[in-house]
DNA sequence: TGTGATGTTGAATG
DNA sequence: GCATTCAACATCAC
C-alpha cells in the first residue's frame, strides 16, 4: 500500500474509527511486526489505554495515546487495517488485533510482515533519531533544494532516500517523473535546479490530488493510476513505448519523453 | 514453477 | 565519507 498519500489515507481512516475509545486488549497474532517488542510490552502499553489522535511524517504513522508514548505503526510493504465484529473471525493475515470495551475490533493486516507495530516514547524523537527527514508535503522548495544540492548521483536513488525527503517511494517517483520529463536516472550534480524546481512543483501537486482523491488506498495496486507500468506500453495520446529498468534496485518505467541529464 | 512485488536496513564494494 | 549494489526480511499472486 504505501507511500505517502497511501499512509495519509491510512491515518484518515485509522482517525476516524480508533480515536477515543478503550482498549479492553492487544491480540498479538505473529510477532514479527513487533520487531523485537515483547508481545507483554505492547499488551502492558495498549490495555486500559486511549488512542487520542494520530501523526504521520512521510511513510512513518503514529497513534498518540491517553497514557503518553505513541503506537507507532509502517506498513512496509503490505500493511494495512480493518474492521471486524469481535465474535468472528480475524481477518486474513492479521497480525495484530486491538479489542475495545465495546465496538468493532481492529485487526492490523500485513501479509509480507515488513512492517512495524510497536510503542515508541514520543513520534518526533523517534524520527529524528531515526534519521527520518521532512515530509514530502512539509518541506519547504528551499529546503527541498538544500537537501538535494549537496547530493551526487542518481536521482531516483536521492528520492527514495527517506532521510532527505520523507514520504515518495518507487511508484510515486516514476509518477512525478514521467509528469515533469525528468528521466530518474538523471544525475544530480547534473540536473539544473530549475529542473528541481519543477520536480518539487509537480511533487507537490500530485501528492495533494493523491489525497484529495485517492482516499481509498486499499484499491492501490490494482488502480488504473498506475496502469502504464509495463513495457511497452503506449498512452492513449501516443506517448510511450514505456521502457523497464533497474534503478537503485527498484523496477523503474520511463518514456523516451524523458530528458536524461548527466 | 519461477518471478516479482508500494519498504527498510546493513554489509560489502567501489 | 559517499554512493552503489545486493541480500535479507516473509509471503502471496500471477
Amino acid at each position: 500500500m504505501p507511500e505517502l498519500p497511501e499512509v495519509e489515507s491510512f491515518r484518515r481512516r485509522f482517525a476516524a474509527v480508533a480515536l477515543q475509545r478503550e482498549i479492553r486488549e492487544a491480540e498479538v497474532l505473529d510477532n514479527t511486526v513487533l520487531r523485537g517488542v515483547p508481545p507483554q510490552a505492547l499488551q502492558d502499553f495498549l490495555q486500559g489505554n486511549t488512542l487520542t489522535d494520530t501523526r504521520r511524517r512521510g511513510k512513518y504513522f503514529f497513534a498518540l495515546s491517553h497514557r503518553g508514548p505513541a503506537l507507532h505503526i509502517h506498513l512496509g510493504m503490505t500493511g494495512d487495517f480493518r474492521l471486524f465484529e469481535p465474535d468472528t473471525e480475524a481477518p486474513r493475515f492479521a497480525r495484530v488485533i486491538l479489542r475495545f470495551l465495546s465496538g468493532p475490533s481492529l485487526a492490523y493486516t500485513d501479509p509480507r510482515k515488513f512492517g512495524h507495530f510497536y510503542p515508541v516514547e514520543d513520534p518526533e524523537t523517534f524520527l529524528d533519531r531515526r534519521g527520518v527527514g521532512p515530509d514530502a508535503l512539509q518541506i519547504r522548495e528551499a529546503d527541498f533544494l538544500a537537501r538535494l544540492a549537496g547530493r551526487r548521483g542518481i536521482l531516483k536513488a536521492a528520492l527514495l532516500d527517506q532521510s532527505l525527503i520523507a514520504g515518495l517511494g518507487n511508484l510515486w517517483i516514476d509518477e512525478i517523473c514521467l509528469d515533469t520529463l525528468i528521466h530518474p536516472a538523471s544525475r544530480l550534480e547534473h540536473l539544473p535546479e530549475e529542473r528541481l524546481r519543477t520536480f518539487y512543483r509537480v511533487m507537490q501537486r500530485r501528492l495533494e490530488q493523491a489525497l484529495a482523491e485517492n482516499n481509498d488506498a486499499r484499491t492501490y495496486p490494482t488502480d488504473s493510476l498506475w496502469s502504464w507500468r509495463e513495457a511497452g506500453y503506449r498512452f492513449p495520446d501516443g506517448r510511450g513505448p514505456v521502457s523497464r529498468l533497474t534503478l537503485a534496485g527498484r523496477t523503474t518505467y520511463t518514456i523516451p519523453d524523458q530528458v536524461r541529464f548527466g
